[in-house]
DNA sequence: GCCGTAAACCTAAAGGCTTTCGGTTTCCGC
DNA sequence: GCGGAAACCGAAAGCCTTTAGGTTTACGGC
């Protein structure tokens, strides 16, 4: 008892292990990560914030796997692209923590820099001060949806036994496992679409 | 004590009793449905299937609110964006229900009916089977997310008192309060554009 | 080298949530 | 009229979040 001769705890190791109960089963516990790391419950609480503390540094965790200098490419439209891919690898290797950060507001400050050099990429690229929020908001929308269909397929639709929805068993029967990679695909190039016509018409 | 002569609950009353807690604090708990019904908490559960249940309870309310009619319209493109619009409508109304129903799978029958429904006019206007689902998820996408957006702006981005991000500060501000809106528009607009582009092709 | 302070962990506990179970009263079909 | 099902209460188990105080170790100043 007392205070150990090498630290058991700090923030990477509870990152660590809160990341690895959310990988497997959905969700994360302070008590579950304590035990994680032979540790008691409270503990934990004198290296983070609370547990939504704990939820920001999944985020700052998950976000540092997007590649900043994807933002540096040129034209424009390479930089949303290959940002938009990236972001999408990123939570496409931890999907089930999606759900975790779209109920909080994004606090991280790293990844509030990411967002501001996007909205510069799109400042640069000659883009209308208004409609450059709605943009990025739409794209986020984008990655984050497809990230969560890709690898948690199942928990989107439970179809029935009896299947009085046979159309829609169908089409998802059709979309196969690439389904998620298709809905990007299309998402993305639709946003870049369009995105690309905005800016003719200015 | 026992059986009331007059039942005090069902399930109607039960789901209004959550989605009121849900619109004013964001979430809702079985013991604080009990007491707004004044009711002890275990009587709830002889009436519904868990907390989940109650959930689906609430996802079949929200939907409830979604116009049927707008995917009988023609052409096809006249539906999906009457269906889009009616479907964000809906879920405007109840924002803060978006991210519990996020998290579960679609198990309510009169909603799987729905994108039954779309599925087969989309079929019926020359899809390809493979496209179609992907078309569907992205539409999701866009709806959800910008009816979240819509009425809990703050609960997106916290910037730092400091503004070390003076452009995503300036971004945000001169898209306003139809920022929701216009991203909702931009993003429709966008998918409509491609999904007829999509037709074209085949 | 000594000592006070801060850091790191433990023990304990309060308070809330979900869910289950048995008990009591009322209603309904026969 | 009666037996069973329905509806609610009371209580309890087990989990989670968070806080508070106690104990041991590390570190910096003198």
């Amino acid at each position: 008892m007392g205070r150990p001769r090498t630290p058991l705890l700090d923030r990477e190791r509870i990152t660590t292990t809160a990341l690895q109960l959310i990988d497997e089963t959905g969700d994360f516990t302070v008590p579950r990560i304590a035990r994680g790391l032979g540790v008691q419950t409270g503990s934990v609480y004198h290296h983070v914030d609370g547990r939504d503390g704990i939820v920001e540094l999944l985020r700052e965790r998950v976000c540092a796997a997007i590649d900043p200098a994807t933002l540096d490419l040129t034209p424009w439209d390479a930089a949303m692209e290959a940002w938009a891919r990236s972001y999408r690898a990123a939570f496409a290797a931890h999907p089930r923590v999606i759900p975790l950060l779209m109920t909080s507001p994004v606090r991280a400050p790293r990844v509030l820099a990411q967002y501001e050099r996007a909205v510069g990429v799109l400042l640069a690229a000659g883009f209308e001060p208004t409609t450059i929020m709605p943009l990025i908001v739409a794209l986020e929308n984008l990655v984050l949806g497809s990230a969560l269909d890709l690898a948690a397929p199942e928990a989107m639709w439970e179809l029935a036994d009896g299947t009085p929805t046979p159309r829609l068993a169908e089409a998802l029967e059709a979309a196969g496992d690439g389904r998620a990679d298709r809905a990007f695909e299309v998402g993305l190039t639709a946003f870049l679409n369009h995105a690309r016509a905005l800016r003719e018409v200015r």
